[in-house]
DNA sequence: CTGTTAGCGCTTTCAC
DNA sequence: GTGAAAGCGCTAACAG
């Protein structure tokens, strides 16, 4: 293995040198530059990133902890990462907690050790005391996990006295609480009054917001809030499908279902189909994600796109911010998402 | 930060002895363990992994090249790889080319920079000789890539003369041969005779192999193989849409269509639909991988299961060995597969 | 069983 | 503009 002293004797110079030459110092002299970048041709020198790392104090790899990488959501939003990422020559490790929540603390370790730069979360749990303690002053990027704090303001500018979520670390984020809304509107539009929802599970911000926004969406729109419309369910196909019967079996009628992301829906529809309603005909649907397959289902499925990569994008630079100290005051960046019109709802108007 | 020598001062013992107890050497005597973990625990101290790694020369991260992580068939390989990997503690580290199969090439500096102590290769694009030459040596194990030479062999006890490959680096694979065959045996059984195939590119080994078992699977139920039959894409639902409408227009009309993997057939299937088919009525169709969604599609898919976390296991398993020295020999592991019977072949024989 | 000590290969002051 | 030299924090001979 060659190693810098062999580079700097056959270019004779000192490894200072070399080393200046390889961080592209300005201050060392065209010449003899290349000749150290000769030597480093000629030996065939690979800079030994272990010895870098140790002597930087970094590892140059980042963390991202998903639910689960099983949802496409997620891998799109790591294609963001990486892309901005690789560019900065940092290597993404893959924390996938398989929804079990209590592991995602484990994983900080890796950073309390340096064997990671920085974290970026997206995992939507609702935050515990415990967490936001063990990440304060980690070199951390949290995503759709957009609040870590609630209090009660009733100071004179919030004159509605009510809770306003406060977030202590930088964020990226969508609008779940708008986006649902628009899907309420949507269906509102096409007559639907009664409409279900197949929520995610009751511990997850992003559940939380999306059932807000459902509720505000029926109010706006003067239709009744029901309970026992909302179903919770785990994010799979599998819990769509499960939620779909036992919505069938409960003498609920909904002309439509909204659910918290496409792969709900997918499952959802099986069910349906299979206990002979026809879609959209007799009930109609919405799903969230957009994801690849939202377009190939049968019948093709209205959602809400939301930009995974560039969240990702995002997510990094704003890691990246962070790791740099730049971001002491916190950021939370807040992405647009639409409703993207298929055929699952039985609109003329075709999207996409 | 503190470090192994205050541990050391504060326990009244070397860092040598630190040193031995972190790394559970037996050779410490109770008592003076129980004083370091004390002191350990006391200084709240935590190894630098950095430190660690550099000296000896590991970094604890292995690679796992993927053509793309959007087929849902990776993520779950990547689990069973992380749960081992896991175990003896080391990071996953993702490389996801997006099928760009030149940038493979570049993921193996990890390696040379020691900044990933092994890799493992899931990309089973045909190996160039620049690509034999780049592994050879390397830490390496190679996934769906079973074969990088092939020779002509006329040696006695190979009667029959033909090509045999040979594989000189480790690999895990499934028979793709074979499954294909059993493909086939299940839909001539059913009664059809002209089938067509949605394959993958004509540049992947698993294609190729697939190709071969749907040529062998013909000529062993007395169908004739139609060249005019094959289609090449991309592994995507879109191609399987593309290339559904393709054959619709070709006047060739198969009664089956085996495609590639999962995500062909879903495409295909929506083509096929939108065209007014009926599946399986008019048209059956058989894919591959069983993912997820298979369960879910209308109607839903008739596939080959393939061990995918299983396939990660074995995959890091073997990889262990390697990065041991314990593989001086090439070890070709080759999973089961079998066949998934839903109702995309209108089978009454239901499955799963 | 435990301590002493010599580095691992690189970066970065500090001199010149 | 370049070189000398001091470590980064840990592990592993080697010695005792």
């Amino acid at each position: 293995m060659t190693k810098m002293i062999d580079v700097a004797n056959f270019a004779g110079v000192s490894t200072a040198t070399v080393s200046r030459v390889l961080a592209n110092d300005p201050k060392v002299k065209e010449k003899t530059k290349q000749k150290v970048l000769k030597a480093v041709d000629e030996l065939n020198y690979i800079p030994n990133s272990l010895a870098r790392n140790f002597r930087k104090r970094s590892s140059k790899n980042i963390l991202v902890v998903v639910p689960t990488i099983a949802n496409p959501l997620y891998p799109t939003i790591i294609s963001g990462i990486q892309s901005v990422a690789r560019e900065h020559n940092y290597q993404v490790i893959l924390g996938d907690i398989s929804r079990n929540f209590e592991t995602e603390l484990a994983y900080l370790e890796l950073i309390r050790d340096k064997a990671a730069d920085g974290v970026i979360l997206l995992a939507a749990e609702l935050p515990t005391e415990e967490f936001i303690e063990a990440i304060k002053g980690l070199p951390v990027v949290l995503g759709y996990r957009n609040t870590v704090k609630e209090e009660n303001l009733h100071s004179t500018e919030d004159k509605r006295g009510e809770n306003k979520r406060i977030n202590i670390f930088p964020t990226v984020n969508i609008n779940n609480v708008k986006s649902v809304e628009c899907v309420i509107d949507h269906l509102v539009q096409l007559g639907h009054k009664k409409i279900a929802f197949f929520n995610g599970p009751k511990n997850s911000i992003v559940s939380i917001d999306r059932l807000k926004g459902y509720k505000q969406g029926l109010v706006k729109n003067g239709c009744s809030f029901e309970p026992e419309l909302i179903y919770y369910g785990d994010w799979t196909m599998n819990a769509g499908y499960e939620l779909a019967l036992e919505l069938l079996q409960s003498g609920n009628d909904p002309t439509a279902i909204f659910t918290v992301n496409d792969e709900t829906a997918v499952g959802a529809i099986k069910a349906l189909k299979e206990n002979g309603l026809r879609i959209p005909e007799d009930i109609a649907i919405v799903g969230f994600d957009n994801i690849e397959l939202a377009k190939f289902v049968d019948p093709p499925l209205t959602t809400i796109a939301q930009p995974k990569f560039e969240f990702g994008v995002h997510a990094m630079e704003l890691l990246l911010k962070v790791m740099n100290g730049e971001t002491i005051s916190q950021e939370n960046i807040v992405l647009e998402s639409h409703l993207i019109i298929r055929e699952s709802c039985g609109s003329k108007i075709k999207g996409d």
